[in-house]
DNA sequence: AAAAAACCGTACTGTACGGTACGAATATCT
DNA sequence: AGATATTCGTACCGTACAGTACGGTTTTTT
């Protein structure tokens, strides 16, 4: 544990290439994006790309890793704190929505799905960085709200898995598939309306309690993301 | 309109090609995979292979064409038939689960989503023949049900939505990012019980009627799905 | 059987890639 | 200023790729 983070000059020319490197993989995808043009856009040589990563894969392996970091870091209130749980869900679901919807978000979700399966490591990181980290914020809070008798009994988890699914319902495989324009704000807001109309239906309190089901392994619950190697 | 469809031996061997071109763009993505790995799988000289595909994008269109019109043509009842709404809902979300998460199922939608910014007409053309015809039929026996007063007025489409997407919740994301196992028959079937359990009660037809969302643009109803060309 | 078409194997072209080598230029540290 | 580390530009290596060319061979048609 060092006590002062030190920047170096080395540490921001890293930063920087990784972010040019970003752009150009968010771009053109992993297989299309080629050292050269990383090291032409950044206004280097080639050979100084090989001074601060050591192949390709390692320097895709960090800009994978970096934006995941900010997908983790980005935060954003998915607390419910007035009494009104309907307008709270909305706000929450809109803030999600938006978040994960931005162009350069679905540019890195199409990337890291597209090479899940030959880049495993990356596809775990991303999740456990990204969507794992809001689902179990989540989950926290309708925790409470069961315990509080505001939201139906279950597993918080499955319920805040189920208000994500739901938002997304209409618009998310069009977008992750390219079809179509993706929705506008008004269009979005409406979508989600809906959505949480049906969730707050679906997790009334009034209803008995919904079983949870055993879940299965895979859920390295304290582990944030190593990832040393690609 | 040709009266009867002759199949000439032309026709079978480009249907040769296209089924090994798929194994293998499945298997290694369409970027890392060469033509002449495909020439030499298929058994034939690279000659051949261009003499029934101008290029490789062409033969990867026409790949994705074919799995795209599998996808359509695969039949599974999504009617609702008995008097019992929910067995049928669960009967229905397993069999459309254990369609779409099929490795082969899998690999395709990795790969046509990772490609969906450089092909645009390869992810419209897969959607129009998968997801979307899906969700029409099953937004058709939603409707029913509505007139009949089985379900929770809306629009139908929504719920359509609404019921793939809580079926999908728990595991889909985790599949599509590569993260842990597929869950195994035990767990999807109690992931999709509780699924339909929400969703019945969402979709309760004591509740008020849901609002219905103008929908925006890009329903191609009647169009099927051409690509003339990529 | 003769003619036509399709196919095969192989070699080739041009290009682009990941990664390396190296001397010159520049910045950084003491 | 002098020593040291870093960066630059560029050329290069080996490889792999999409796509083409072509002569010999098989299959199909007539």
């Amino acid at each position: 544990m060092s006590a002062v983070p030190v920047e170096t000059s080395r540490d921001r020319r890293r930063q920087a290439i990784i972010e040019v490197a970003r752009r150009i993989f968010l771009e053109n995808g992993y297989g299309a994006t080629s050292m050269s043009s990383i090291a032409a856009a950044v206004g280097g040589s080639k050979g100084t790309l090989y001074a601060y990563f050591r192949s390709k894969t390692e320097l895709f392996s960090a800009v994978v890793q970096d934006i995941s970091g900010q997908f983790g870091e980005t935060e954003f209130s998915l607390a419910v704190q007035g009494s009104d749980l309907k307008r709270d869900l909305i706000a929450i679901g809109s803030r999600l929505m938006t978040f994960i919807r931005r162009p350069e978000a679905m540019a890195m979700q199409r990337l890291v799905i597209g090479e899940a399966e030959r880049f495993p490591e990356l596809g775990q990181a991303f999740y456990d960085a990204g969507p794992r980290r809001k689902l179990a914020a989540l989950a926290t809070a309708f925790e409470t709200l069961m315990e509080q008798g505001r939201l139906r009994r279950g597993d918080p988890t499955l319920a805040a898995e189920h208000f994500f699914a739901l938002c997304q319902a209409r618009g998310h495989h069009r977008v992750l598939w390219n079809v179509g324009p993706a929705p506008d704000a008004k269009h979005l807001r409406a979508e989600i309306e809906i959505s949480v109309q049906a969730f707050c239906d679906a997790y009334a309190p009034s209803l008995a309690p919904l079983p949870v089901a055993e879940r299965q392994g895979c859920e390295p619950r304290s582990k944030p993301h190593s990832l040393a190697s690609v």
